[in-house]
DNA sequence: TTCGTTATTGAACAGCATGTTCAAGAAGGA
DNA sequence: TCCTTCTTGAACATGCTGTTCAATAACGAA
């Protein structure tokens, strides 16, 4: 599991300098070359660990781990998003390199197709019957969600993750709740 | 006003050919060879009217017309969206080339934008104070919108644009009444 | 420390895309 | 018709990609 202490920190080199370019110059400017230079890591050895730029942005993800929180399906209604907009407050400098406008958007439709997941099993542990009508309202709810955390990201995290869990709720909870209690 | 023909047809020409290839390749794949080879145009004269592979993305919004429908203030909350979906579905063809997941981030970005401003004026006109918190809920209602268009166009239009509909309204018309109403 | 294994290096390479230039020719429209 | 405007194709410098290879360096287990 622990792999030879090189490659650990030839792919952290890569992944830090991907992070950093991206904050620069913002993700598609970004080219292998100048994370190569960056990383100051050989050509050679890049591609011996990575296929790709995107590949180095993928393998990013699992240290934007508040995606992967797991869901507390006891208390309120999308008890995750606090938690989820308090982590990502403390990660700014990664969230906003990988999450934001000029980042890749791969990673903000990944975290949409989870959030999407997460919320559905919600909705049906609470008794909401499996449907494509329902599957549509996911989409809503995930796609507001997602929607706030790119503003915010890319505001530089002006407001607090109080006020946005605040809009959150305040938005799609009403009508959430109702498809719920109609059952 | 009216371009000389030879303008025009050549302007036509590689929009077209960006949607023909966005189709069968997606929007990052191609590139400013493939638009010049599949319009029949010379190179020089592809760089006489566009700067870049993105400047014919952008060229073509304007094509994008239900994006730019007036809000039509009276009557029901949010009644852009039904008629505004049955556009869509009337234009399958650009509409997924230029909003899918294979399509440029760009102008999902920019309808979003001018979704959320749409949204915005309909609020504060039905009587919503201004504020920043009413903007973070603008940008969910925008947010769960194009996430669903997205959604919807990525699943080569299944469901009908009354399920879209239904859906949203669904999703955010109580939380906003809600908004509203508190007033 | 030793020693076999594994990773890194740098340079070189072919392939391809970009964006610019220019003189010659074709098409427009008044 | 005739002047203007657009198009053409080719050539070019530049820069990025992804691969290869033999030499070298670092690792970690015994």
């Amino acid at each position: 599991m622990t792999m030879d202490r090189r490659v650990r920190r030839t792919r952290q080199a890569v992944q830090r300098a991907l992070v950093d370019l991206t904050l620069e110059k913002g993700y598609e400017a970004v080219t292998v070359t100048d994370l190569i230079n960056r990383a100051d890591v050989g050509r050679s050895t890049f591609y011996a660990h990575f296929t790709d730029k995107q590949d180095v942005l993928l393998s990013n993800i699992a240290e934007i781990d508040f995606l992967h929180r797991p869901p507390s399906t006891s208390g309120e209604l999308f008890a995750f998003s606090l938690p989820m907009l308090e982590h990502a407050a403390e990660q700014q400098r990664l969230v906003k390199a990988l999450l934001g406008r000029r980042g890749g958007g791969v990673l903000v439709a990944r975290g949409e197709q989870m959030l999407a997941t997460m919320i559905r099993d919600e909705l049906t542990t609470r008794g909401a019957p499996a449907s494509p009508s329902l599957d549509l309202v996911v989409i809503c709810v995930a796609g507001a969600f997602m929607a706030l955390l790119r503003q915010w990201v890319d505001g530089d995290f002006t407001a607090t993750p109080t006020d946005l869990d605040t809009a959150f709720r305040t938005a799609v909870i009403p009508g959430v709740a109702a498809l719920l209690g109609g059952q």
